[in-house]
DNA sequence: CAATGTGAACAGCTTCACAGCC
DNA sequence: GGCTGTGAAGCTGTTCACATTG
């Protein structure tokens, strides 16, 4: 295909093509077709055909679609081919709960740092990671963190997005419920929970 | 404006209004303008007007919006202008933490129940609700509650969706990473957190 | 024959530009 | 003058239809 610009819904839709190869895996499963994987994963067919091929032609007409190098491939488009550091800041219960969240080492996701400004909560530890002081976002980029969850209350919200975007971080996962406004532009998702439930009634 | 549909999207966004406007009340605002309104939000003007606008003109020209007015507005439309009860499936880390969440309450979402099928936890109180047995999915009905976050592991939740539809369930916020399959259409929101996450470094 | 890859048609959403009103 | 409300234009993403290939 010649070169079209690569469509944000097709890279939200990745990772769960990912998932999905992954566990096909374990399947033992060689090869599936789109309209196979479209079935599970409540897309139409031509959907996924069009997100792999801006990739490029992997599939084999015919066939379908290699698990194995299918998997491979997508996992370093995401640049998930290695271990990708991040920081968590916010040990509150949220955050507690994504750190022990057993779904982000698939991706090759590492939470391997954990911050907050509670001096009662630093110097415990998550699971296997210290709770660190807030101040030392500085240090993030020598330890080649880059990205971030940040699930602090929305007052702290703002303040930590510019302390992390000084410190190197380059894409941020906001689950506090505001708007932030980083001072250089870095990728943002923002998860906001309770909107999310909010929007259901409307549709009951 | 003559009927027009009215996109997913501004549904998904009005949360969102709701809450500022609600965060305008408490500074003692009593308008705003789309211009100020976009700026806090990070959206765009006619965006918010465009939206706004679906639901009937409540704007004053050469003013703005009335901050208490319009609050009322969309909390009627959503129909958070009553409380809407949940009940929570699966009392892991990610559950106990959005039990504890206090931003539901602002959007008159109240988690009335939590359900697991861990015979340890039955019994166990997380704050004030009282973990109940999974099979009491069957009560939902009758104790008047229409919406489901579920936060089960992914082996559970077809299954546990299908109970869900069964016991009169009419949206389902969805935490865990698989698609979900209901017997009867039924409103599903998915939020898949490693998959978020997995998308940040593509970006980088 | 079965399934991919893709230009083209289509649908949905956003942005624009400006008329209308306070 | 300032700001809303809205048709129209523009853009982005999805679906279709089918030529193409193993």
């Amino acid at each position: 295909m010649k070169y079209r610009k690569i469509p944000d819904e097709t890279i939200r839709r990745l990772p769960m093509y990912l998932r999905a190869f992954s566990l096909l895996r374990t399947e033992a499963t060689e090869t599936i077709s789109s309209r196979q994987l479209a079935q599970r994963l409540g897309l139409n067919s031509p959907q996924i055909r069009k997100d792999l091929s801006y990739f490029g032609a992997f599939g084999t007409r015919g066939v379908g679609y290699p698990v194995e190098a299918t998997a491979r491939r997508i996992r370093q488009i995401l640049k998930l081919n290695k271990v990708q550091k991040a920081v968590l800041i916010g040990a509150g219960r949220l955050g507690t709960a994504l750190v022990a969240y057993p779904g982000f080492s698939s991706f090759n996701l590492d939470i391997a740092a954990v911050l907050d400004n509670d001096p009662k909560k630093i110097g415990k530890k998550i699971g296997p990671i210290k709770i660190e002081n807030t101040d030392r976002i500085s240090t993030l980029k020598k330890r080649d963190i880059r990205l971030a969850i940040l699930a602090v209350p929305a007052e702290a919200a703002q303040k930590t997005t510019e302390n992390l975007v000084k410190a190197g971080i380059r894409g941020i996962l906001n689950l506090s419920p505001c708007h932030l406004k980083p001072a250089r532009p870095v990728k943002i998702i923002d998860i906001d929970l309770a909107s999310q439930l909010g929007i259901l009634p409307y549709y009951m």
